[in-house]
RNA sequence: GGAGGGGUACCCGAGUGGUCAAAGGGAGCAGACUGUAAAUCUGCCGCGAAAGCUUCGAAGGUUCGAAUCCUUCCCCCUCCA
């Protein structure tokens, strides 16, 4: 194990708060591999880079030969964070939660060391309390202790009801704490507060509090909202070689040293060196390139990240066609030929007819090679190679 | 309980009987320029290949014709008690 400060120097890096940071020097300083706790929703398993800013610091604590603790809170998940916007959730089948636990750990291995992570699930030991031993834990904390969380704090000021189970919530996540014996527990800035908990509910336990690592929510290629599905300014760690690769280097130049702080593996010695490139006029550009190919490389290996720049998703590059270009079978059903618009709307190339109108109008749409008008119509029967635009084509197969 | 104001497309917001698939802005998408960036500029922006179909809180009604007029219902906001 190298030595403690060294540790702590990668520990640190891109963390938004260490408590304490004493008691992580002296935990460091026990040689032996800490126990690091994380919890993931089992509702959500589609994985993007925002998630990967708290698997890479995971992963930083195996580089340095700790041990982690991948917890999925099926049991939790039951309650809902009290945090979200959505108070009542639909709580999981065992069956989805399964399923959703299956595709967690094949995005989740991409970035964790398998042979260092340990998955639990909280339904395992919760599942199991009696309801004394409910009461016995609510007996913990109180309620002017509950109040200090902000938004709890702000619902009861603007008379909105707190149901009593949003307060079990904290709670059992602090609790989880106890069962795994965790040394640290890393969370985003949001979670400090069920982070905290599980520090006091590990000393009324006789166990050394946890130290809580909070990391920063990753913003979105927007730089300003946090990465988000549903906001679409993510990069999910399943897109395609070029569209990763495209998305990356297309992000704003002011988003970059940020994204290579919390989602590169470089040292920052190297990270700096990059920087300092940059200061002496090196093309951006170039340099965001680095960070897509070591991004790529992570999710779809070496090879593809070496072809990536021009694989499918990304822009052509003098006018080359992918290496993989998809391929896709659209049905004409009993039309002598179909129109092109018709075409480019059903093989998904377009979103809607409104802008397969306006590419054919502004002339972006080639079949073959030969650029097409919006009256152009294909026979059936054959496969054609269509692009739309500059980053969208697909062998397209006509069937009747 | 009383008085008043309001619900229009992803968001904000105009529109008070036909020329409204609905102004304008933002977001989004496709381009030009550039560095696959930013800024700026252009086009698109309900669905549909088309014919056409479906929208203005909901349901009915008046009318040749309704976002617009009438009835009932639902929801939000402000003031008074």
């Amino acid at each position: 194990m190298t030595d403690v400060a060294d540790a702590l120097a990668l520990i640190k890096r891109g963390v938004h708060e260490v408590l304490i940071e004493e008691d992580l020097e002296r935990k460091l300083a026990l040689g032996r591999p800490l126990r690091i706790k994380a919890g993931f929703d089992p509702s959500a398993p589609d994985l993007h880079l925002g998630h990967t800013v708290l698997l890479n610091k995971l992963r930083q604590f195996q580089d340095l030969g700790h041990h982690v603790l991948f917890l999925i809170g099926d049991f939790t998940g039951r309650i809902g964070d009290p945090t979200g916007k959505s108070a009542t959730r639909r709580s999981l089948t065992e069956e989805e939660v399964q399923a959703n636990a299956r595709t967690y750990q094949e995005q989740v291995f991409k970035v964790l060391h398998p042979q260092r992570t340990e998955v639990v699930f909280n339904a395992d030991w919760m599942g199991r309390m009696s309801a004394a031993d409910l009461i016995g834990l609510a007996a913990q904390s109180t309620v002017a202790r509950m109040l200090e969380r902000d938004d709890f704090e702000k619902r009861y000021r603007a008379n909105q009801s707190i149901a009593i189970h949003e307060f079990l919530y904290p709670l059992i996540q602090g609790y989880d704490s106890v069962a795994l014996e965790a040394d640290v527990e890393i969370g985003g800035t949001d979670q400090k507060f069920n982070l905290l908990m599980g520090r006091e509910l590990q000393k009324s336990h006789g166990q050394a509090p946890q130290v809580v690592l909070t990391m920063p929510l990753l913003e979105g290629l927007d730089g300003v909202q946090k990465m988000s599905k549903s906001l679409n300014n993510y990069v999910g760690i399943t897109d395609r070689p070029g569209e990763m690769f495209n998305k990356i280097v297309s992000m704003p130049d002011s988003l970059m040293w940020r994204y290579f702080e919390l989602l590169s593996l470089k040292p920052m010695d190297d990270v700096r060196t990059l920087m300092a490139e940059v200061d002496a006029g090196a093309n951006p550009r170039d340099i965001k390139m680095v960070l897509a190919r070591e991004l790529v490389a992570r999710f779809h290996g070496e090879e593809a990240a070496a072809n990536a720049h021009r694989s499918s998703g990304n822009q052509l590059a003098e006018g080359e066609l992918p290496d993989d270009l998809p391929e896709v079978e659209v049905s004409i059903e009993g039309m002598e030929a179909a129109p092109i618009g018709f075409v480019l709307n059903r093989a998904g190339l377009v979103q809607n007819s409104a802008q397969a109108k306006d590419m054919l109008k502004s002339a972006r749409v080639w079949v073959d090679g030969e650029q097409v008008s919006g009256d152009a119509a294909l026979a059936p029967g054959q496969a054609y190679i269509i692009q739309a635009g500059k980053k969208r084509y697909a062998r397209v197969k006509l069937k009747m």
